[in-house]
DNA sequence: CCGGTTTACTAAATCGATTTATCTATTTGG
DNA sequence: CCAAATAGATAAATCGATTTAGTAAACCGG
């Protein structure tokens, strides 16, 4: 375990510490080809690896940022964090990635671990319920970018989809199709995507004139779903679509349904919020909203490292359109 | 973004720095009520958070660990770092997670990163390329252990399934249904994971009497794998089942399929070493060979945790069983 | 009331780098 | 030939904490 410093290098070479730093930081301005070679063997002889702590400490800087997701067993949150992941590998920085579990008070205890540990900046999904801790990063100059969902009242850099919008089309689709009764199933209404969903929801069969059913609009847990669904397939008017508002429902209704021996396209069609893996080998042809996740990301990347670097320009909110396949 | 230091606190509580450390430690043994609240007031009124890099530096610990995967597009990994990942939790360790995209060069360049960081401990998916370093490590008696692959000749702690039993064991079953062409699809044989499940095979059709058929063995990188499974499945002796190594060469399969119009289940059956997502949606039965992730995660995080307490005891392999369903 | 404990707190060294100001030796130029 | 410029290297301060050794005051028994 025996720990190598600089000192160590330095003496072995016979030159001083600040030195062998130049060395390292590559600051060959003025130096001598005879003292490069020696620290080089003395480097070498040694097996010396310098300690990023020490570094960081003085710079302040840690070539580490954060990303904090909202929920990890979310497939698009994966997707996003490997863009975020491939962008900052080309400048050497490495993302550590948090799983709030949409629990606020995990996410602060989150913010707050990765900001003592002086990450550069934080890319997050946001819980929403943090609005005094989000304002007081933006106020204090921290390099921050929000991701999938908004945050009210506040000027700061995020990358959204227009999930009214394509769960509007999406809905129109169905309802030119002839469909009639629409189902809406999503997970408690307390964050942005998931009202939105509703909202292009409500418009599309507003417009159509047809009358809004609140039996079919279906807001429960992921564990009560099921139980919600039963009560809705045994009631009177059985819907012949259903609007999943996002992968894990999209799961909890595939479950359910084959408990029923009802399958997707026949008995029911089905549009999902959301890209999940695998979808290609689903054999019945479901309709997918599936978000631009890469590019997302990479855009939330680009946006973190430019705050980073003290490129300032005004927040923004960027919203990149869905497409239905 | 003003940095408020424990200086800084200390000044404003009229006491010395070490007396703040002292109370930021929870080391109370000595130390006045008034104190203890003078100081709790001033961390208030100044908003002072620590700096753990310092602490860090000072203490040689920094409550990081590092996840080295071999390939994240690869499910199982992801099963196992966030097993790893909820383990360390409670103990107030965070992980970093790492991709070396089956590339020995990264692999390296990640493993000396993080050491350069000073993570307490790695998990490593190994490429198996870089013993060297891997020897080097363990010699220093750094915490580390291996997960999905066994390294050659070296005494570490492992955990891993067994590829080879339940390999023979999903053949000898297909073999029992009157299958007798099974062919075996594979990336390069390239680590240990993909030869220890070709033995299987191999051992299964051997005992059952059947003729090795050398082109029932597929041996080929994702991009080319359609092209091969085209030549074989024009030629004369066309397989009944199809062995699947890993998730991602179910993916290949199943999209070659798809352009074929062939059906899983009907026209041929398939077995799968690895689980899917959303396997639960799929509507016709394919035999899934699953490893116990979330166990073997748990388990590497146990053997990790207990090197860096310095619970020392002999590195040891441990073994996984998988289950057929 | 004196020496020894105990209590409460602090000064200063330390961790391992970076960085700035400084110093010496050598060139250069007028 | 001497002052100024430059090349090459270094001493020392610094980053923000932890920790050890130590000090001062209060306490305490005989």
């Amino acid at each position: 375990m025996e720990r190598v410093t600089m000192a160590d290098v330095a003496r072995e070479a016979g030159v001083s510490k600040s030195t062998v730093s130049q060395y390292l930081n590559k600051r060959y301005e003025y130096m001598g080809e005879k003292t490069k070679q020696k620290i080089e063997e003395a480097i070498e002889a040694l097996g010396y690896q310098p300690n990023f702590l020490a570094r960081s400490l003085k710079q302040k800087r840690t070539s580490l940022i954060g990303i904090i997701v909202a929920n990890i067993t979310h497939y698009f949150s994966t997707e996003v964090s490997r863009a975020i992941e491939d962008f900052f590998h080309q400048y050497d920085l490495q993302a550590i990635v948090c799983n709030a579990d949409d629990d606020p008070e995990k996410e602060k205890k989150y913010i707050e671990m990765l900001r003592a540990k002086q990450v550069d900046g934080l890319i997050i999904f946001p819980t929403g319920k943090n609005n005094d801790l989000y304002e007081s990063m933006v106020k204090q100059g921290y390099p921050v970018v929000f991701v999938d969902r908004k945050v009210e009242n506040l000027d700061v850099y995020s990358v959204i989809t227009d999930n009214s919008e394509s769960t509007y089309q999406a809905i129109q689709h169905f309802i030119k199709k002839g469909h009639r009764n629409i189902a809406f199933v999503v997970q408690p209404l307390t964050v942005s995507t998931r009202m939105e969903r509703l909202h292009g929801y409500k418009k599309a069969v507003k417009e159509a004139g047809i009358e809004l059913n609140p039996n079919f609009i279906i807001e429960a847990n992921i564990p009560e779903m099921k139980e919600k669904l039963e009560s809705l397939f045994s009631s009177e008017e059985k819907p012949t679509a259903i609007f999943a508002a996002n992968d894990r429902v999209f799961i909890a209704l595939g479950e359910f349904l084959k408990e029923k021996g009802m399958k997707f396209g026949e008995d029911l069609e089905i549009v999902v919020f959301d890209n999940i893996p695998f979808s290609q080998l689903l054999e019945t042809p479901i309709t997918f909203i599936i978000q631009p996740a890469s590019e997302m990301g990479r855009k939330a990347a680009e946006l973190l490292y430019k705050q980073i670097n003290k490129e300032n320009s005004d927040p923004e909110v960027f919203v990149f359109p869905s497409k239905i396949i």
